[in-house]
DNA sequence: AAATATTACACAATCGATTGCGTAAATATT
DNA sequence: AATATTTACGCAATCGATTGTGTAATATTT
């Protein structure tokens, strides 16, 4: 049953001695297409299996039904959390969605940038690399009117969409909270400083230290590059072997908390009463690790149908309004590696 | 500096006074186009800030540049790390990749499947649903020469590409495994058997027990179907609660095979003297888990970057050869989890 | 019954890039 | 010097769907 040709409106309409504008219409329900007429073209359609070429579609009518989403990587719980929520909301609405990776390389970025102007995206969900210091290579969407929605890793200078969560506020809660726990020398695994995300986490670190009358430490605060496994397991070694070591750390992710607690453990010491933990982000190791590791809960897959739906709300309302900033909660969530007084 | 009008081919020739037939050859240095036009237009395009519009291209040539991918959740460390191979390979030959989840559910399979075809894709990478047990859907990528590689997940009667692992030979390896270590009672979490991949390791689990003179009990199977966290748990009590319960679990994912260990820890049991554990998939988690879990280690960016090479193989070569089951190699990997005899 | 409105369709341009074919000029071949 | 080849470009059709405009035929209004 090999069908080489494909099958195209103007097939239908020859079979029915109709315009081709009389197919296109059928189709989709206009209102100056009779009933009958309708239910011929529709008829004849399925039976030759006809399937629109939305490239033609698209082309004519100057749009995509696609949503590009420039990510660092894939495979990180939280990334692919909110990838999974921009497509449930495109797929419901039509949409495809195309995804590309900068594996945190601005000039990766850049090239991904230009692929997905050339396909012509309806929207674009961004989330940036870790190298990327500049923004110019959106600009382009701008000027055609293409709407960008920035996602947890934003540009600040750049005037567009963003769905974020205060990491602030939570790297301050997060803070607290060991302080409320009776610690005293609260070390903190920090990112790339030049990235709103672990930027904003430590300054509500360093703020909650200053506000509980706890004198920031320089030596307590480490920068790691990716936050892995490996550099976690480097950087808490480095911690403890302080002469004046810690006696909690906020990491600012959870790969890196972890890291820490199995650090931790190896040289004998309890969770959390040698060493307090708290990540951020609640990826599921948080779970499995022993003890369970108390975290910032961050709404990837929420942040994802957001971002999705601004992107789409864009659309819809051409002339929009100015660019909104939408901040998502968090949630501390307090588990055994940080509690040392017990709830009351 | 926003521009609203796009430019395009027809721009730049009327600029030139040259038709967009020299524009379009001189782009893309076609031999019969003089050096010094090529100049000229190439220049003049960057200057305007021209940026091809793919859509008309892949309308025109019928073929586009992108790369549909199937799954049923993108939020699976699997599933991830296999989009990310299929992505790496795809950008660094010029190609998109569109993404969409099934949820592992049928009919969102046949609608993706409908919107992929629409949009033209030039081949398709595919890890079946949980629910699919019929293929149609497929047919019409088949029938108009689209490529179609199944990974992991695959369906047995469609002719089609296949990328897999040996799962007989995996689930027997960890079976013997077990074995080995002196298990008698060899439980086994097992997925839906209309699966290839939750079959197969079934499989090779009851050949393992049967060629070493342990006979299978059905008693000690037990079927999950998403093999979830909490599924693991109830599978596990389950287990446990039985008159003669096993010594030892083989289980389909490391999802549930964590589970298992941290069900059995809080009943007191000695992991791996009182229940050894292993898991398939080799996810972090199986590191973070306490003791660190064995398991089969599963090439998932691997089996992306073949699946999309598979893809553009036939594009390259069109009347490709038959269809072709390429098998990867897993990896026994043992941790305490399972190791009750010290090496030699 | 005349005028107006509605229904139901066809015509043809359009989106932007590609490409087979045609042609004039320049260069090479015999 | 006559012919063949190469170089360098233009013309116009094409991919498939959409859509503004035009026009009969029928229905409604006054």
């Amino acid at each position: 049953m090999k069908q080489r040709k494909e099958i195209t409106i103007y097939d239908i309409a020859r079979e029915l001695n109709v315009s081709t504008s009389t197919v296109s219409r059928a189709l989709k329900d206009h209102h100056s297409i009779g009933p009958a007429m309708k239910e011929t073209v529709k008829r004849l359609a399925k039976e030759r299996g006809y399937r629109p070429n939305s490239l033609a579609a698209s082309l004519r009518q100057n749009k995509t039904n696609t949503i590009g989403v420039m990510i660092a990587w894939i495979n990180r719980p939280f990334v692919s959390s909110l990838i999974s929520g921009v497509e449930e909301v495109a797929s419901t609405k039509g949409y495809n969605v195309v995804i590309s990776q900068s594996h945190d390389s601005y000039e990766n970025e850049i090239a991904n940038a230009r692929t997905l102007y050339s396909s012509r995206i309806a929207g674009l969900v961004v989330s940036l690399a870790m190298e990327t210091k500049s923004y110019e290579h959106f600009q382009q969407f701008v000027d055609h009117d293409i709407p960008i929605v920035f996602v947890d890793r934003v540009s600040e200078s750049f005037d567009a969409d963003k769905v974020v969560i205060d990491n602030f506020a939570a790297g301050f809660q997060a803070t607290q909270h060991l302080i409320e726990q009776g610690c005293k020398r609260i070390a903190h695994i920090a990112g790339a400083q030049h990235r709103n995300v672990y930027r904003d986490r430590k300054n509500g670190y360093i703020a909650a230290l200053k506000k509980f009358g706890l004198e920031p430490d320089d030596s307590l605060i480490i920068y790691g590059d990716i936050l892995n496994a490996e550099e976690g397991h480097k950087m808490t070694t480095h911690l403890l072997d302080l002469p004046n070591p810690p006696d909690s750390i906020f990491s600012s992710n959870d790969t890196s908390a972890v890291s820490a607690i199995q650090v931790a453990k190896q040289r004998g010491l309890k969770i959390p009463a040698d060493l307090a933990v708290i990540g951020f982000n609640n990826d599921s190791i948080s779970l499995i690790i022993d003890p369970p590791l108390s975290t910032i809960s961050h709404p990837a897959v929420s942040m994802g149908k957001i971002a999705a739906q601004q992107v789409l709300k864009h659309k819809e309302y051409k002339d929009a309004v100015a660019s909104e900033i939408i901040t998502l909660k968090t949630e501390l969530i307090i588990r055994e590696s940080s509690r040392k007084k017990s709830l009351v």
